[in-house]
DNA sequence: GCCATTTAATTCAACCACTGAACAAATTGC
DNA sequence: GCAATTTGTTCAGTGGTTGAATTAAATGGC
């Protein structure tokens, strides 16, 4: 009876390239691992069916395949429910796939192993002051690190099927970091300078390939694989020493045509602030970038890594320091201004603060929340949540595995395919 | 040899529901007319096939379908060529579906129809001062040149597949418009008021549903339609009574989670600017907004409909009157601030300036590409570019109808297996 | 304890759409 | 006129889904 009908199916259906014969199973099995992977409850093949609108059939051979290729595994108690056969649950497999998460930091190396069903298998971090090393010197610890995750995986009968990198800079296509300034570094070739580490190159079971991503956005994806429940699209604001923004929507990383999305801390926020470094004046690092914050705590030229300043600064709010409670203040409000502008144009309804700032969100989210209250146009309908990030530090390099076994479910058959 | 690989491979299949058996030739018609609709010179099947990777068999059966639905026709003149059989030409069918684009805005009505081709058929504006009427008044007015529009499209040989209607403001999922602060309307159930216009709802064919969007969104796509070899990424400014945006991103809209995306009239530019009339202080809007450029360029009170201001404030500048002169540089500037900040978060590296600010842009690109230079943290790498729209006042009605006839060719089957 | 009932999963013939090769069609060049 | 060449169609073959029938495994009533 519907007659006038408001539809907004965009995106239904959207493949790019041609759809081959055998095209029709490589999406149905990722039809149906999504399926099992979306959901904490196993679920049946009958329960897939039906949910899908695939034939029982169909499901039923989708996944043999997946249990063959070790991504899915039958659950062994059986979940007692009424009467009939009792179901057999489906879950994502822990012996199968896993990723390879690395970051490189200004003061810290971390790897980690995320397997299938989104558990930490392994994780590792390493202080160590970057700044005065070569980039060079500096990947050749993060081999070391790498190695050892990947002897960890190969203990829990893991096989690594990607690896992602996190670098706190600008990176391009092929995986340069153009810019990491942080770091000191400028056009540094990432895959370039580990080629010559077997570690990470050509081990067991033929290679990961490696993505070099920002720090900022694979944390935003951390943040996303924290939250299996959570919101699907959100701004992830990380506080280091510069200010990052990663940018989820549907529950895809939005990386803007060339990678470069999300330069928050460039977002001005008064054109007539201070100078920033970048050579502009107002942008929202002079606000509420670390250096910026310290300073006006009356923390000035304490050089610090970023997780120690802010959990110092933390006591000192936590104290009641007057000072200390005023620069957050101040941060809050610039930070609510730049991100009241990302929400009214991207229409947002949660913003996440991480990094630093998770540390520090008891005092920034009142003001943030302020600022866009006011300022934000659909506020009065549907207020936007801020809230800390779930991880911490190792919130890009969990986020950066946590990528690679998205990509598996996204697409099976090429883990299905691979030569083994 | 290629041991380290950087991919990117996003997105690359993404389909969301289950693919059933028939999806396949589904999926192949989407392909296949895709391919069609991509370039100007007519491609053969067996240049298609050769693209596409499917075999030269299953494109003569798809592109059979197509030609029996009308979505395609063969190229009478032979496109003459080498040796060999001469190939056949497929392009676009010009007596097929077509879109009908409608606009309710402050000082006209507007409808257009749009055929597969992208050629606009039909057009009609009408004059009009919305702001006396009753939302119910304005929308008579509306179904009346939608009723002439159909008689068009009728007389052409053209089957209306769709309607999208454009309205300047807040438009929810169900088609509610929820506040549209210049027509003075709250909470207009926009689709329930057409329900008993016959013209809307039941013509022949087996009605379109209505989509009912936000003016600045379409007004986007009309640009995107206008620019067949254009950038598929870039921000849309629309300079009327209000500011707005339309976020175009790999040629699909971006529309955020409730379709409430682009706002960037009220995106801070000087957090202790003005009071805007959303409340909070220093919204571009209050710099950029037509009665604040008017107001500065001394032409205060004047109520003017926003193409006509637009004109007489180009007058002034062409004429080099220092305040006239001085109030775009303002703006410009401010536009700058706002739309630098879009920029670095989206990574965006084209914006068009549409509505009023077409007219405008000889004296507004200036200061916005000023403000971008020093603000885009990527501009060194890669400029931003600032260009008028291709489109004026028509665009949102074009964009709109352009919207419907995309929808056909990204899913073909929708229309071959409607109810004849 | 046995059997009807119920739900889950598998098997199998049918069918749909793509595949690959062979073939027919239409033109150029010698 | 004939070989060469490219386009488009025909047709048997095949992969993968479909739908119904069948088997499997449990519950509950008597």
């Amino acid at each position: 009876m519907a007659v006038l009908w408001h539809c907004q199916e965009v995106t239904e259906t959207r493949t790019v390239g041609a759809v081959r014969q055998g095209s029709l199973r490589e999406l149905n099995l990722a039809v149906v691992l999504r399926r099992i992977a979306s959901t904490t409850r196993p679920p049946s093949r009958a329960e897939i069916a039906a949910d899908t609108g695939l034939t029982r059939a169909t499901v039923s051979a989708v996944v043999d395949d997946l249990i063959a290729g070790r991504l899915v595994t039958e659950a062994d108690p059986a979940p007692r429910t009424g009467a009939g056969r009792p179901a057999r649950g489906l879950l994502l497999g822990g012996t199968g796939p896993a990723g390879l998460g690395l970051e490189v930091n200004v003061d810290y190396l971390a790897a980690c192993v995320v397997d299938l069903t989104g558990a930490v298998r392994h994780h590792e971090v390493r202080r160590i002051d970057l700044r005065p090393l070569s980039p060079a010197d500096a990947l050749t610890g993060l081999v070391d690190l790498a190695g050892r995750a990947r002897a960890a995986a190969d203990d829990a009968g893991l096989t690594l099927a990607g690896a992602a990198l996190a670098v706190p800079g600008l990176v391009d296509a092929r995986g340069l970091v153009r810019l990491a300034p942080n770091l000191g570094w400028r056009d540094v070739d990432v895959p370039g300078l580990l080629a010559g580490h077997p570690a990470l190159t050509d081990p067991v079971d033929g290679v990961p390939p490696l993505v070099v991503e920002n720090e900022a956005n694979l944390a935003a994806l951390g943040e996303l694989h924290a939250r299996p429940g959570g919101p699907e699209s959100f701004l992830h604001v990380s506080g280091e020493i510069g200010i990052g923004a990663g940018i989820v929507l549907d529950g895809a990383l939005f990386r803007g045509s060339r990678g470069w999305s999300g330069e928050l801390g460039h977002v001005p926020v008064d054109p007539g602030g201070p100078t920033c470094r970048c050579g502009a004046r107002g942008c929202l690092e002079t606000y509420a970038g670390q250096e910026a914050v310290l300073a006006a705590a009356g923390l000035a030229g304490a050089d610090l890594p970023a997780d120690t300043a802010a959990r110092r600064l933390a006591d000192l709010a936590g104290s009641g320091d007057p000072a200390a409670l005023a620069a957050l203040r101040a941060a809050g409000t610039a930070l609510g201004v730049a991100v009241a502008g990302v929400v009214n144009l991207l229409d947002l309804d949660t913003v996440v603060l991480g990094g630093g700032y998770a540390t520090l969100a008891q005092w920034l989210c009142p003001p943030v929340l302020a600022e866009l209250d006011d300022r934000v146009l659909t506020s009065g309908w549907s207020p936007v949540t801020v809230r800390p990030a779930a991880l911490g530090a190792e919130s890009a390099a969990v986020g950066g595995a946590g990528s690679v076994v998205r990509r598996i479910i996204a697409r099976p058959s090429g883990w299905l395919s691979r030569p083994q």
